[in-house]
Formats: structure tokens, sequence, C-alpha cells
DNA sequence: AAATGCTGCAACCGCAATGCA
DNA sequence: TTGCATTGCGGTTGCAGCATT
């Protein structure tokens, strides 16, 4: 017998909601929060389940939502995280004020597929679908110059690095104890990605330290600062070369670049130093 | 005008992650 | 450590409204 939603089972509405509960919602809210959503019914006097009235809540009733048509900027911008971390709506839509991960979701299946289709090009893979088609393995992006995403500010790109990184399992956990005099740690913590993982094979040392500063157990878990870039700056060699750039870095060229396993970052440790962030996390062989 | 098909989107469902006793 | 409750997420469904026949 087919599984019964909770809704069903405590014989509560479903099915879209009315004006009058969404006032009461709303109002709710307004006054004591949403606190714990399994008590907001109750409280608010619906006959709904707390899930539903959070659905509800964050996709519709919250006033910072954007709603309307999705600009040119924001398909753009959908598509390039699109094909770098696939469908994590959450992802996707956190970069993306006043939006929702059900909007991007919705807008990508009606509007997106269909359109990447169009120009001849598989929404799955973000390559030519001819060659999708033909080489099943294959997924790196693929763009043209004039469709290469717009300019991401230093600070939402890092953010989107971490995120993807903890989306991915791969921890940048450092080991906690001996420091060669190098600055290298004595020994390292693979980071182990989950079995089957299609990044796997690629996983094998973790980061070496590019200079002679002493890494400490407290730079476990830090923010990691990052390097500003101009935008017409490539982002291949060491950290060293850019101390001082200013601007904004161009999202296409920082994953270019870590893809190749070119991309260093500022571990923010010592003035300089750097964690260099290539093989180590498989980016280099992002598929 | 009625029937049918299509599309977009709100809402639901199931599962995984997380928190807590 | 375990079990339960809650939250968050992504896939899917259902339906209203529009277009086409």
């Amino acid at each position: 017998m087919a599984k019964q939603s909770c809704c069903y089972k405590k014989r509560l509405r479903r099915g879209l909601w009315s004006p009058e509960e969404d006032e009461k919602l709303m109002n709710h809210i307004a006054m004591y929060g949403h606190g714990c959503w399994s008590s907001v019914p109750k409280l608010a006097g619906l006959e709904r389940c707390g899930k539903s009235c959070r659905l509800r809540w964050i996709n519709y009733l919250r006033p910072d939502l954007k709603r309307g048509t999705f600009s040119q900027e924001e398909e753009d911008l959908i598509i390039h995280l699109h094909s770098m971390i696939g469908n994590k709506w959450s992802q996707i839509a956190a970069q993306l004020p006043g939006r929702t991960d059900n909007e991007v979701k919705n807008f990508w299946n009606s509007y997106i597929k269909k359109k990447l289709r169009e120009r001849g090009i598989d929404p799955a893979t973000h390559k030519p679908l001819a060659e999708a088609t033909t080489s099943p393995t294959a997924c790196r992006p693929v763009f043209s110059d004039a469709e290469l995403v717009p300019t991401m500010t230093a600070a939402l790109a890092q953010d989107q690095v971490v995120k993807m990184l903890d989306s991915l399992k791969m921890p940048l956990d450092w080991p906690v104890g001996g420091v060669a005099g190098n600055g290298v740690p004595e020994s390292y913590q693979v980071p182990i990605l989950q079995e089957g993982h299609m990044l796997q094979q690629h996983c094998g040392t973790f980061p070496s330290v590019s200079s002679s500063s002493t890494l400490t157990a407290t730079d476990v878990g830090t923010t990691l600062p990052w390097l500003e870039l101009g935008p017409t700056d490539t982002i291949s060699g060491h950290v060293d070369q850019y101390a001082g750039a200013l601007g904004e870095l161009r999202w296409s060229d920082y994953f270019d670049g870590a893809l190749q396993g070119q991309c260093v970052y500022d571990s923010g440790m010592v003035d300089d130093d750097a964690v260099q962030f290539d093989d180590v996390h498989g980016l280099s062989n992002w598929c």
C-alpha cells in the first residue's frame, strides 16, 4: 500500500493556499516569528502541516522575495552555476537575492533547459548535444566567450567555492600536530570522498604549502581570504603574482584555472603563503 | 463554443541531514 | 549510541490558464 503523507494522516488541508490562510500565516510570523515550524499551524490557527507552512512562507510569502521574470544576468548566472555544481538549486538560489530554490528549479526546467537544447547544448552536461551523446563521461562546461558568465565579486566566488567543496564532501581538514620546518605538515589527512564518487580516483595527496611559514592547527576551518584579481588577470601560477591586484575575479577564469589545477588561493595564514588547490581536491579533474 | 493539448508553477513527497534527549 | 522530531533539499505531480484544433 502506498505510504500516506503526514497531512493525509492528520486530515489536514492540502493544495493551494487561500488568501485567508496566507494572511493567518503572515500575521502569525510577523508577530511571533516562525520558531518551530511544527507548532506554527496550531498557533496560527491553520489546518496545515508545519512543512506546508514552511514551504508556503519560503517560496511565496517571505517579504524579501523578488518574483517576476528573471533578468538576463540571473539567467546567465544560473546557467553557469549549474554547469559547475549541477542541480544544487538551493546553492544556486543563494547567489540570486530574492529568488528561491523552487523558483530557480522551475525556471530551469521550464525555460533554460529548452533554450539550451535549441542552441544545441545538452543541459545536463553543458556540452554540444552531438558531443554529449558520443562522449557520455564528458561533462566539462563549454561556453563561447560571448556566453561566458558575468563577472562575480571575489567574495561571492569564494563563498561559492567553499559551498561547492562542502557539497562534494571534501573537507578542508588539516592535520592537528606536527609541522615540518618548511611548513609542510608531516602527515596529511587525505580527504575521503564518498565511495563511487566521480572524483575519488583523482584524490591523491593533500595540499602542499608553497613557502616557508608555519601552518598551525588553528588554521583549520578558518575562512580563506580571497585574493582579488583584476578582470584581465590570468589565474595560473602562484598567488604571489597577484598580491595587491584589485578588482573582480572573473568567475569563469577562476573555474577554468581551478579545473586545470592551476588555481591558488591565499590561505590567509601568513602574508603570501598559499595553499595549492589543485589535484588535492580533485578539482583538476573535475569530471 | 467545446474539446484537447501544452505550459508554467505552486505544492507535495520522500529522503537525508541535523539536533537533541 | 540510539531513536525520534524537525528541517532542508531535490524530484515529481497536479492543476489553472492559455493556445490550438
